[in-house]
DNA sequence: GTCTATAGAACGATAGAC
DNA sequence: GTCTATCGTTCTATAGAC
C-alpha cells in the first residue's frame, strides 16, 4: 500500500537527507541552519516550516542513521558462515562506513549542545540503536569476553575506542597497510589489548 | 637570581592561569574570551594588549599544561620500585588529574578551530609534551608491547583510547567499583583487551 | 595598561508579504 | 509553503579616550 507523497512530505524528506550530510560529516555544533538548507536549495527559514528547530532536525536524522545502524549490526550477528571475529570485522566496518567522519563526531560532540529533553532522546537513541543491537554479539556464546566486562558496556568500549584510533592523529600499523587492514587491526587491538599479557 | 616581576608580567600570568582552568575544562571552541577575561577579573579587550589573539593565549596554556604532562609522565616512568603496570597506572592516573574532563576535550576537540600554523604548533606540543614522553615507557625492555603496535602508536592509542573511556556515556565496571579502581580496570581494558585471547 | 564603545560577522529563530 | 527582511544574541577583534 504505497502512499502517495505530498510536496509538503516531499520537501521535509529532502531537508532530512540534506542535514544527514551535514550533521556525519560536521556533528551538531558545527553545522548551521543555513548549510542544511543550502545543500537542500531551500531558504535558511523555510526549513522551519518543517521542524520546530535545529534539534528536532538532528534527533530525526540520529533517528534515520540509527535505523541503518541496527540494521547493518543486525545482519552481522547472523552472519553464521563467519568466524565471530570476521563477523565482528564486518559490523564495525559497516558501522564506519555509514559514519564518514567516525561515530564521536555525530553523536558524542553533539550531546552537550542539545536542550536537557534531547539529551535525554539521544541517549536513548544511542543505546536503542547502536549499543543494544552491538550487545546482542557479545552475548553470543562463541564470544568469550574478559569477566570483569559486561556485554552492554563491551559494546560502548568498541564503539568509543574503535572511534578513537579512527580519528587519531597517529596512524596504526604504519603506512604500508591498507585502511581495511587498519580497521582489522584497530579492532584486534581493542579487542585484545596492544601489550602482551603478563604471566 | 629571581627577577622581578612587573605588573604586565604579572597580568600575562594571570590571564594564562585563568585561560588554563577554562581551556581544560571547556576546551577551545566553548571557551570565549569573555569567559577567559571574567575568571581573571580584566575586560575582554584588555586581553589583546598582552596577546595578539585567542589562539595566542591557547597555545601558551597547551605549552605549560604540556611541560606538567611531560613532568609527572617523567616521574613514573623512572619509579624503579614499582612493577611496570603500575607505574603506568600512576602515570595515567596523573595525566587525568591534570586533565579534569579529559584529554580530548583539551587538545584534540580543539584541533579543528585553529589556523594551519596552529594546528601545526599544537600537533607539535601534543608530540613533545605527551606522546614523546609515554614512548619512553613504551620503549622500557620490561613493557612487553604486541609486535604490530610501535611504541609511539602506543602512546596515542593509550591516550585516546583511556580518553573515550573517561568520557563514555556508560561506565566500566558498574557502579559500586570506585573511580581509582575504574582507572585501572580501563587501563588493563587497553592493554590487554575487552575479550579473551582465542587459541 | 585598562577602560568604554563598537565594528563586523555568524548564528538561531520569527514576522509577515505573497 | 516559501520567500525577503530582520530581530536579538554571541562572538573575536579593534579604535580611541584616559
Amino acid at each position: 500500500m504505497v502512499q502517495e507523497q505530498s510536496r509538503s512530505e516531499k520537501t521535509r524528506e529532502l531537508i532530512i537527507n540534506s542535514a544527514r550530510k551535514v550533521f556525519l560529516e560536521k556533528g551538531y555544533a558545527e553545522t548551521s541552519t543555513r548549510n542544511i538548507a543550502d545543500v537542500a536549495g531551500i531558504t535558511q527559514p523555510a526549513m522551519y516550516h518543517h521542524f520546530n528547530d535545529k534539534e528536532a532536525v538532528y534527533l530525526e536524522v540520529v533517528n534515520r542513521v540509527g535505523k541503518d545502524v541496527r540494521e547493518v549490526i543486525g545482519q552481522g550477528v547472523l552472519k553464521p558462515r563467519l568466524q565471530p571475529l570476521n563477523r565482528l570485522d564486518e559490523i564495525t566496518k559497516n558501522i564506519f562506513d555509514i559514519h564518514p567522519k567516525g561515530v564521536g563526531i555525530f553523536i558524542h560532540e553533539s550531546y552537550a549542545h542539545l536542550s536537557p529533553a534531547g539529551q535525554r532522546k539521544l541517549g536513548m537513541l544511542y543505546r536503542m540503536y547502536y549499543l543494544d543491537p552491538l550487545t546482542g554479539y557479545f552475548n553470543l556464546p562463541e564470544v568469550n569476553l574478559r569477566k570483569e566486562v559486561l556485554p552492554d558496556e563491551a559494546a560502548d568500549i568498541l564503539i568509543s575506542s574503535l572511534n578513537a584510533m579512527f580519528s587519531s592523529f597517529y596512524r596504526v600499523g604504519g603506512s604500508s597497510i591498507s585502511s581495511r587492514d587498519k580497521g582489522k587491526l584497530s579492532l584486534k587491538l581493542v579487542l585484545f589489548g596492544i601489550a602482551e599479557e603478563q604471566d
